[in-house]
DNA sequence: TGTACATCAGTGAACGCGCGTTCACTGATGTAC
DNA sequence: TGTACATCAGTGAACGCGCGTTCACTGATGTAC
């Protein structure tokens, strides 16, 4: 019986598909994401193109694995970068957490908008595998906003005291069941928006629209890190 | 000689152009930007593709004069947002802009796109051309941004008093030369802000990224329009 | 330990498709005298 | 007003390319007795 442990085929097949995956990525960073072709992986890899088939059905599954993939880069890069800061300084916390969520994206800029630019066209991702994944990405930002709730340290800006009712009712939704400590609705949304504004801002910088009337997108964006730890009403670090 | 008046041919030559734009805009609707192609205009014109280099030398350069069109169309829908309503009230003219834009982008997501999204893989857009395209279709935020200033109306959020200094030498140069009252560096970055503000959550509402969340993305975008009427320190419309 | 058999990775040819662009051409439209 | 000529829109065939996917196949790897 082939049970739990891998049989030597099995990890060769993983091996392989893991193969696959890394060559696509590197292809999809020199020619953008919607330029990804079986034909390409398959010759950079020294097989034909119907090989790749004994790995992946079709070329829309292959890009659904490289999307689940890509979150879960991203969520990892983001609870690496907050587990390099204390437990306590929770805004430190959201600035490392931050600073490396757009340094992921410059450094991986293809991934970056595999999952967050312009679907690819005739493409649609099954939701259902997307899901856990989007929601993996973002959980690392999620804790930290339950933690610093619960310890008292988070004063949502007032402009977002009352949000109206129909907002207050979704934002409840977006913590896991028994993930946190009653985080009110002013708290998440807040969160929320001030996710984004970061992440519309490393689109824009992504697609070269902040450079050219910035100057400094870096600065630009360290700036803009500190004014959401206002906004959060997180004591912004020493 | 066939001066400034058009002659009959020049005429139909530019009607011929402009249909091909405006096929080119119906198929981006229905396939996406990138799936742009020349057989397929050429064949729902009732043409065979070589004829369509009588009207634009290559398919980049048709690419390029449909990006500038939308620059244009984005500044008019603007422009007229702002005409709807009375000079003198500055904050209800910024709302009525905002709003126009989501809605121009939510109405003609392709050409959204085409300017604000994912670049065309193995398209470059020539800046001589597109930038004074770019700034046209802003204009009319910042000619607001200046009239609003200079009837003393603006206040920004004071998390943007101070902006480190390379960012405020930049921001200078947002104003075309003699555009405005000497509006300071603080209500360019914070007009800046609100702007990369709300293009941001368009464009994640656009790919799909705000509607799960918050379930009414209107009211959401709406909400987040009145912030940034505060941040901007512009009294909110009655 | 050795043999017979099943499994499976990968091939090569082919299908049918669509793409941008070039070229020599036809036939209609406009111009000059 | 009529004729000769130049201009130019559009055609049809072709070039060379790349794509995802299918299919019958070969040959190596692993399995069972």
């Amino acid at each position: 019986m082939n049970g739990a442990v891998q049989t030597r085929r099995g990890r060769l097949q993983e091996q392989t598909r893991d193969e696959i995956k890394a060559v696509a990525r590197r292809q999809m960073a020199r020619e953008g994401a919607s330029a990804l072709s079986l034909r390409a992986i398959a010759g950079e890899m020294g097989l034909t193109a119907p090989a790749l088939y004994r790995y992946y059905p079709s070329r829309d599954e292959l890009i659904t694995a490289l999307i689940v993939d890509a979150f879960h880069a991203l969520g990892d890069v983001l609870e690496g970068a907050r587990g390099t800061v204390v437990a306590e300084a929770h805004a430190n916390q959201f600035v490392a957490m931050m600073h490396a969520y757009r340094a992921w994206a410059l450094a991986h800029p293809a991934e970056f908008t595999l999952i967050y630019g312009t679907p690819i066209p005739g493409y649609h991702a099954p939701e259902v595998v997307t899901d856990p994944a989007v929601r993996r990405s973002l959980a690392p930002l999620l804790a930290l906003l339950a933690a610093a709730w619960q310890a008292g340290k988070i004063t949502p800006d007032p402009a977002y005291a009352a949000p109206p009712p129909p907002l207050g009712e979704r934002f409840g939704a977006m913590l896991p069941g028994a993930a946190g400590g009653r985080v009110p609705t002013a708290a998440l949304h807040v969160g929320f928006v001030a996710w984004a504004h970061l992440q519309g801002i490393i689109m824009l910088e992504l697609f070269g629209h902040i450079a050219p009337v910035v100057g400094d997108p870096e600065l630009f964006y360290a700036f803009e890190v500190r004014v959401q730890l206002l906004r959060l009403g997180l004591a912004p670090p020493g």
